[in-house]
DNA sequence: TAATTAAATGCAACACTGTTGCAATAATGA
DNA sequence: TCATTATTGCAACAGTGTTGCATTTAATTA
């Protein structure tokens, strides 16, 4: 993957680097709180500008959920600075508080009358496994 | 409807009817700038614990879709204090940017193996109809 | 490999949003 | 009408989003 910042025509930087990282050590949506809390160093302004970016260049995508700060996850699909695509949902597990990328074999579609959808997003809550079997 | 306070146990204040007032003009979700907008004089912090207190009661749900700054729209169905139950999805035109709450006979269900989902929300891009009409 | 150039970073600075404590004010029920 | 309790407004602060500009660094070319 030493290649994705090339692919994207971003310069490959240390600090890109190691944001890169931290999204590929989690296999799940992260707030900010959490990369602020494993990068040694950092600059709050790079910091901001490299998420905006890679959110353009379709590295990661955003998940806002109502009443949630937003988080961010890899984009797993062939997403680029065009749109994003996604064949997955997002799963917010109430117990745990972990929003996970659900992957799955085809979204729901739905028909409105009055409407002409050419992207739709689904969001869920509940337990994960992990919360279930422990309840 | 003057009664809306009352069953929700709050107390109907002249700011008050005039922030539901606004909500119940627009038929669709509206961002926080248009109700400053609207308001003739407010302040900003009762404007914000109006908003957050009308969302605790169930009388306006919060829709944050990605990369939008959060709107607001009226709660059309049986929602509480305990939850908000929608029978509807939230669209964004892609043209007009305007935030529509979709009533729909009902929302497609998945079902995920490893997760226990008890609501959902789906949120949709696309056109709405003026937009497609103008087109 | 060194020089060039264009992108990325860091600083300063500001605007906007979210949030709380507390005193003043207003709505409700008796 | 009065007492009680919720609501409002002020002051104040923290956090986030954002920009311009100078400095630094990565990538490219000679």
């Amino acid at each position: 993957m030493t290649n994705l910042f090339k692919n994207k025509k971003l310069r490959e930087t240390p600090f890109r680097k190691e944001v890169l990282a931290i999204f590929t050590k989690y296999n799940n949506a992260i707030p900010l709180s959490i990369i602020e809390k494993e990068l040694n160093e950092y600059n709050r302004i790079t910091l901001y500008r490299t998420i905006k970016v890679f959110i353009e260049k379709g590295i990661i995508h955003e998940i806002s959920l109502n009443g949630n700060i937003s988080n961010y996850a890899l984009c797993k699909e062939k997403c680029d600075t065009i749109a994003h695509y996604h064949q997955h949902i997002h799963f917010k597990c109430n117990n745990c508080k972990v929003i996970f990328c659900v992957e799955v074999d085809k979204i729901p579609t739905i028909k409105l009358p009055e409407y002409i959808i050419d992207q739709f997003e689904i969001q869920a809550t509940g337990l994960c496994q992990k919360c279930n079997l422990i309840s």
